[in-house]
DNA sequence: TGAAGTGCTTGACCTACGTCAAGGATCGAC
DNA sequence: GTCGATCCTTGACGTAGGTCAAGCACTTCA
């Protein structure tokens, strides 16, 4: 039994939301939905074969990259209706995609891609949009890393996540993280011990209350304000 | 008078390269030559309108983000034959382009590719592995600001200036760098007194000769080890 | 109920690199 | 030429955040 796009909670935050509802028709024939996959599984890994885009269905995934000695880089986290898998436009995968949890993904197929954009030119234009967007996130990115201190980054990883998980339709104000300290760590470029510290003093002064992997934002303003120039106290 | 693409010297480099001669007749029909630009010229900025992409046709560009205080990060350099402008497919440029030094670019319009891709299937694949390598990129250089070392990522640098220099038939050994210390260090995540340190451990090490911008390269092979985890000595 | 594994926190210490400041080199305008 | 302006280099110094090590808090499995 298959759930249609049409029938998905997540219709209004994914690949098809702006299709026309005959567009939608035809778009949802081509989805596959995938198997459910546990913490810890591959979905594709570096150097396979491209095969098709990702829409995070439940759950939530990590892409990375392998430095060649040893310890690899997060590229990025994906939540439920978010589009992944960009890396391998390219014919093959340049990253490695890890679900951080119990979850499912809907696969668009890349022969069906071809297929559908000659029928529907606003597919095209929408994954453009999308290819375009990873582009901006992860030269924000490079932003972060070189031009913010710890607290800064991790002020601007919790009000991304607010706002995500806001937009999806849960709380931005209270979550849980699916990554550990230590991919929070590696994808900021920081040690996971510095982020640990940072929670704490996040705590002290009263900006989010963090237990384990529960966050609950009792400040937005001041964790925003501190993305940018402003001093901790 | 304008330059054909068939007569241009980057046509192996460039866009058309994997097209057919027919197809290439085609495609330069809709490419347009920008009048020269001069050092410190934008060709465009964050929150311009799309318009197409473009081709530097001689010179050299840097696409820069504006941090919300002051000081812009440098986000790419674009040599002969490299195209760019993917950043704005999302409908507004998120970077701005600058040139280097006296530069020329051909411009590809927006609604030329539109008409192209239905004609050229080809150019379309093209364009998403163009965009793929464009996030290739800026993740392979997020591993590079977060856990590699200044002497690591100046090495990177120069091991990747060299390769492209030499691709597009010039010396990979001997080049004049287009771009200031202040923008290596910007790019680097670095001091620009830290890139001049560095640069002067080179020319100690003897792995490099360097002279103001005129860099020449004597041991591309400890250069490269030094990219990954290898010491200095 | 305990043992082992994994993840998180905390403290003590250290270093790579940034910042500040000053002087030298280079380039362009007139 | 020579006067600024800009770029580059070099030294002295400080610090944000990394590393190492130890202990605690979970979960899982038997």
């Amino acid at each position: 039994m298959k759930l249609t796009c049409q029938d998905c909670s997540l219709a209004e935050l994914c690949l098809p939301r702006s299709l026309s509802p005959d567009d939608m028709g035809r778009f949802e024939t081509m989805v596959d939905q995938r198997p459910a996959m546990v913490r810890g599984n591959f979905l594709y890994q570096t150097g396979d074969v491209f095969e098709g885009l990702y829409a995070v269905k439940s759950g939530s995934f990590k892409t990375t990259i392998s430095a060649s000695d040893g310890e690899d880089q997060i590229t990025g986290f994906y939540l439920p209706g978010e589009l992944f898998g960009f890396d391998g436009f390219d014919d093959h995968h340049s990253c490695s995609a890890v679900a951080l949890e119990h979850s499912c993904v809907c696969e668009l197929p890349l022969s069906s891609i071809d297929q559908l954009v000659v029928k529907i030119p606003n597919l095209r234009r929408e994954l453009d949009r999308l290819m375009a967007r990873e582009i901006t996130t992860d030269q924000a990115m490079l932003l972060q890393l070189s031009r913010r201190t710890a607290e800064q980054r991790l002020a601007a990883f919790l009000v991304s996540l607010s706002s995500r998980f806001r937009q999806r339709g849960f709380s931005g104000t209270e979550f849980r993280l699916s990554m550990s300290r230590h991919d929070i760590a590696n994808y900021l470029g920081l040690a996971a011990e510095t982020v640990s510290r940072l929670f704490k003093r996040l705590k002290e002064h009263h900006l989010a209350f963090v237990n384990g992997r529960t966050i609950i934002i009792q400040d937005f303003e001041a964790l925003h304000r501190q993305i940018h120039g402003s001093e901790s106290q």
